[in-house]
RNA sequence: GGGGAGAUACCAAAGUGGCCAACUGGGGCAGACUGUAAAUCUGUUGUCUGAAGACUUCGUAGGUUCGAAUCCUGCUCUCCCCA
């Protein structure tokens, strides 16, 4: 059998993490953790991260494995991913990979393309840019510097247009000119069973996973964190509305109900992101055993 | 009991004779996305339609007018003040 990975996508909420752990058990092998926000360790309540018991259960790989003031980004995860895999693969012919993070899934699952880093400095000076002559002096920029990606990238959003501008100036060449679109080669088979729920009842499970972090002290961990507030790792959906909440700008209730709302939005987005991905086999989250047997039926083609 | 204010789409809230299917915000729904991605950004939101367009709306029942969410009258309800 060729080496597999096992991709598990599924909007936040909907059960990936007791999936992942009763198909990894039953498979025997490890689970590699693809959300960007349960890497951090300072966070576990708020990104409802694999608890001990669970993490018992199962070899967990990506969590709690950098500080909130640890850089970080989608390549690094790529490359780390790519380093770890043959080891486990040693081990087992087949290795799960569950999360929310799209991006960083789709990183593994099909590469990103080789950037340039970018000095600090070009970032901080289309940052400024952007302060004082809005998006407007951003797109002139970027309309001379690379006007094929120019053609093409949504001229709202401003991050966008100050990555293109950071990595073409930094690199001395267009964005546009690293983005080749094609699918790196891989050397294992993935298979992608998507996990979903109606959406009603992903909601409910939803409100119920805020009172529980709540429970279980959420509020006391933003609280640790509020020095790190400005860093990227805290901006983050229920962190961020503790924060507006010990500023005095809402109340705990009303932070408790943008948490709920918030999480709500990021379920939709991430079914969004997926929806265009045609190799995801979906499924009803809680049809563990339909699921199963479609994975063990796969792996055998 | 007396006086005053108001009832607008899922919510809040503009509009005070035609440019109104109705500003705007929220929420909902949909979409984009190549190292900040739980981020950042966009569209849409009365009904039918792919669209042009048609049809039904601004508490309710009437009336005035070529034409009403906007003016008049009755009714219902809400809020505030005085008793």
């Amino acid at each position: 059998m060729k080496n597999t990975l096992i991709v598990l996508p599924g909007p936040t909420g909907v059960g990936k993490t007791d999936f992942a752990i009763e198909l990894a058990s039953r498979l025997g092998c490890s689970i590699i953790s693809c959300d960007s926000r349960q890497f951090y360790r300072e966070m576990k309540i708020g990104t409802a991260a694999p608890d001990d018991e669970q993490l018992s259960k199962v070899k967990h790989h990506f969590i709690g494995f950098l500080s909130v003031t640890d850089y970080y980004s989608v390549s690094l995860f790529e490359r780390d991913v790519m380093t770890l895999l043959p080891s486990l693969f040693a081990k087992s012919p087949v290795v799960v990979m569950t999360g929310g993070s799209m991006l960083y899934m789709d990183a593994v699952c099909r590469g990103m393309d080789d950037i340039p880093d970018t000095d600090p400095a070009v970032r901080l000076k289309y940052l400024e840019m952007y302060r004082t002559e809005g998006i407007a002096g951003l797109r002139i920029a970027l309309k001379m510097l690379d006007p094929a990606y120019y053609s093409r990238v949504d001229l709202h959003n401003p991050r966008r247009l100050m990555r293109a501008l950071e990595i073409t100036e930094s690199a001395g060449r267009p964005y546009s000119a690293f983005l080749t679109s094609t699918a790196r080669e891989r050397d294992f088979r993935v298979i992608r069973a998507g996990l979903t729920r109606e959406r009603g009842e992903l909601y409910r499970r939803i409100d119920l996973r805020v009172e529980e972090m709540l429970r279980k002290g959420l509020e006391a961990e933003a609280a640790s964190l509020i020095a790190f507030r400005g860093l990227n790792a805290l901006n983050t959906v229920g962190y961020r509305e503790m924060f507006s909440y010990f500023d005095g700008a809402i109340t705990l209730e009303q932070a408790v109900a943008l948490i709920r709302r918030n999480t709500r939005r990021y379920a939709r987005k991430q079914l969004t992101w997926w929806n265009r991905d045609s190799e995801i086999n979906w499924f009803d989250a809680s049809d563990t055993e339909r699921i199963i047997s479609w994975i063990e039926s796969t792996l055998k083609l």
